[in-house]
DNA sequence: CTGAGCTGTAACATTAATGTAACATTGTGG
DNA sequence: CCACAATGTTACATTAATGTTACAGCTCAG
């Protein structure tokens, strides 16, 4: 495989070097800018992945974040953000954006490169072929280049869980996630969901499993 | 929880004399040094977190570092380095070394404080997993790397007792922990899930160990 | 207005987890 | 060492969680 290319956008040096240089050990290509101008500058789309602090000196994170994420050539970039200020509100609206992750300073340099490997995967796994592939524009969804038609709630359903693989979504935490605030589901009604979810994207049904006593994961 | 025990090294005794003010208001135990090799006199290994100053007369602490990470007893310690503001050099080598953060002068007590707990946090929850790794968001638990399946109750049990090791627990603490505040259950049902629990994670299960009289601790 | 698709709930089937009791073993104080 | 209490272990019946289907209410395009 190619080395991934990063580039790591953060007006101060001294974590723009510490990132490139641990990146770099761990196998990454890394470039860096000094603000979302600089950014801009660097040919973006030739990137695989972005490193994006949120408070920078004119254009922030998340404008630059906008921005990319309404282009055709780089929507698809994966960004995570890194954010001094840790509180939830920053971390909803860069989630919110499309983001892919979110670090929060101080950060511990395994963590980093932990996550930036799971975003990379998780971008991977996408994009491949002969799975499921969710366009997000289009809101639809392909099974082996099969469209298949799927409901609001199911789609929703796939997409959450699809893109975070591994991780173990509860019913309420689906259905907080999922269904509108202002209703009220039963639990049971995730189950009911999931199983025609899993009907309609045939064998892959299977990889949305069940661990019993927690929820439902994809994997 | 005990209290965590924290070692500061540097030669500058107003930095110390800070840093010990303001980590003991904020709950942990400080003794100071003010040279690498005066730490070495200090029993490092019964610390739970190094801060170390980078530039010290004689020995640095990157030296320091080096020499302790190479012992088993002292290599498992957390170290967060203080370095000078603008050497991100020295961030990046003291990274490299295996700290765990690195803090630059000048710097806010805040910062410091929170780096510290977040390393402890890191640390705590890393060295529980000495074989037994438990991943929350997975809900699942590697021992010795093999996956092993646990129901939710054993994985409630097994959380909260590697996250507090040491700490004993009494049948009812563990009842009123992990069962549903609405079920009754007897004394001894915990037993018999301390029982399934053990069997399941092989050899660790002897670290869960009973108290007679008292309950069950992990150690 | 009407019909097709979407949804939530309920009901029933199936599977995994759980609690209790009974018996075995270990630990403790005298 | 003995008696008694605490703990370990196992089997089994019960409960809880999940899978699935049917159905009724709902939405919304036409």
């Amino acid at each position: 495989m190619d080395k991934m290319k990063i580039l790591v956008v953060d007006d101060e040096l001294d974590i723009c070097a510490i990132l490139k240089f641990n990146l770099e050990k761990a196998g990454f290509e890394v470039s860096t800018a000094q603000s979302a101008e600089d950014a801009l500058g660097k040919g973006i789309n030739s990137y695989d992945l972005l490193l994006l602090d949120v408070m920078m000196e004119g254009m922030s994170g998340f404008d630059l974040a906008k921005m990319l994420k309404q282009k055709p050539q780089t929507k698809d970039i994966p960004i995570i953000f890194i954010t001094a200020k840790d509180t939830a509100d920053d971390a909803v609206n860069g989630l919110d954006l499309g983001a892919d992750d979110y670090i929060s300073k101080p950060f511990s340099i395994k963590e980093v490169i932990s996550r930036v490997k799971a975003v990379l995967r998780r971008a991977r796994s996408d994009s491949a072929s002969g799975g499921i592939e969710i366009d997000d524009e289009k809101k639809s969804v392909k099974v082996d280049g099969k469209p298949v038609s799927l409901s609001r709630t199911e789609y929703d359903l796939l997409k959450l869980l699809v893109h975070n693989p591994g991780k173990v979504f509860s019913r309420s935490d689906l259905i907080s996630a999922i269904w509108p605030a202002n209703v009220i589901v039963t639990e049971r009604t995730v189950d009911v969901s999931i199983t025609r979810l899993r009907k309609k994207i045939g064998e892959y049904g299977e990889k949305i499993v069940s661990r019993h006593g927690f929820g439902y994961c994809f994997e």
